[in-house]
DNA sequence: TTCCATATTGTTGTTAACAATAATGACCTT
DNA sequence: AAGGTCATTATTGTTAACAACAATATGGAA
């Protein structure tokens, strides 16, 4: 299929790129045994880039793959899952510490420009919870790259971002709490304004630990079943 | 050669296992653009299982690697190096508390006595910090073990620490304070034993940062060439 | 009937040959 | 002489065939 091929990408990564939204759109059920050639079917792909993906999601976290017995996607329980929220919670700290001492002043206001989008997204379509989602992302995302942490951006982005979006198409959108999380955001980006790293910090860390605790919620009032 | 073949362990696994020690090591120089096949000759491997180890390494961001251009290892600049170095602080704090949450008391007693042959060899062989390297590794790495979260020990230990461990041998051991970071390994553990996390992080934290700037001030004096 | 051993089968791991692309050098033009 | 363009070459990317291993099913014995 060369319908959508962007640029001189190797078919290796083309391979990667659709595993990767296949597992984490859920196509690709996890705790599933499959095997390489049913993938290869699937995906239109050969034997050799399909096992070159195969090891870098491996390498993530993302497949679990015993010698001779094939491989299939990682299932994360609920625990693991508050874990993950940890490990955002210090490392997006630290992003957003940092993003306050280094982000450029155009792109802190294209930031909150993109605040005010969200905030008529959520306006507009109260329910659809896509946009808010995809918002919540961009959100994150913007603040990872604006560290100038190249390490950190990639673990945050290339690793954690992916195991959670993963959660998040099957528990349609994690929050439900679009009005408050953009307050949140709001606050986070004053503080990135006034270049006050260490309030940033505390507001990121907040930040997410009120949205773990709201599935950590949800989980023991058993509306979500992981 | 399989004069050392522990178990069944893919080739791919091998080369893997090859090529981090290497570049570690610092047999493969940074910046150097190397071919697959030299490295095939100077591994004993064939292409497939090299190919998929490259694909790992770099999605771990050792190499980088240009479509039909060749790979090369990652050359990290000094300003880098700090970074992985703030990263390392706050997920080590986090790991510390979650260690000192999680931990069996049995655990405890071993790093303590861990500790203990520490002091012992590096009293008995002051100079050779080759020790106080591989003890100052063990330590982090059962701490981060330690922590009982999964996603977290593997980012310390199959990420973070193969980058930094690249610029230890070549800087011949990071701090060359054996005694004081002995000592705040020491209190480290203590808050651990008294099960008070919150102290565990903080001292976690400031032990790191400790070593960061130590670093950052033998650089700035000229006496570490990165 | 249940358990174990064995052979089969289907899968993964590996290898080597093939094709495509980018780097390199020579030649021509300005 | 300097720059650019084109052909060559060497490297990477890909493919398909081969080998080895593990899982499974079948048959027999207790």
């Amino acid at each position: 299929m060369e319908a959508a091929a962007p640029q001189s990408l190797t078919r290796a990564d083309e391979a990667f790129d659709c595993l990767q939204t296949a597992i984490v759109k859920g196509d690709l059920a996890p705790g599933e045994k499959i095997g390489e050639v049913e993938l290869c079917a699937r995906f239109n792909l050969t034997r050799g880039p399909l096992r070159e993906a195969l090891g870098r999601l491996e390498s993530r976290g993302l497949m679990v793959r015993r010698p001779h017995a094939g491989v299939k996607v990682v299932s994360v329980s609920a625990q693991e899952l508050m874990e993950l929220y940890h490990i955002r919670e210090v490392m997006e700290g630290l992003a957003a510490r940092q993003a306050a001492e280094r982000m450029t002043d155009q792109e802190i206001a294209d930031l909150q420009a993109t605040l005010d989008s969200h905030e008529t997204m959520i306006e507009q379509a109260q329910g659809q919870a896509y946009y808010q989602a995809e918002g919540d992302y961009d959100f994150h995302h913007r603040i990872a790259t604006g560290s100038r942490n190249t390490k950190l951006a990639q673990m945050l982005l290339g690793d954690l971002y992916y195991m959670v979006r993963m959660y998040r198409y099957r528990l349609s959108t994690s929050s439900g709490r679009p009005h408050r999380a953009l307050g949140e955001h709001r606050r986070i980006v004053e503080a990135i304004a006034q270049r006050d790293g260490e309030l940033a910090e505390f507001l990121m860390k907040r930040h997410i630990n009120a949205a773990r605790k709201n599935i950590e919620q949800k989980i023991s009032d058993g509306l979500l079943n992981i």
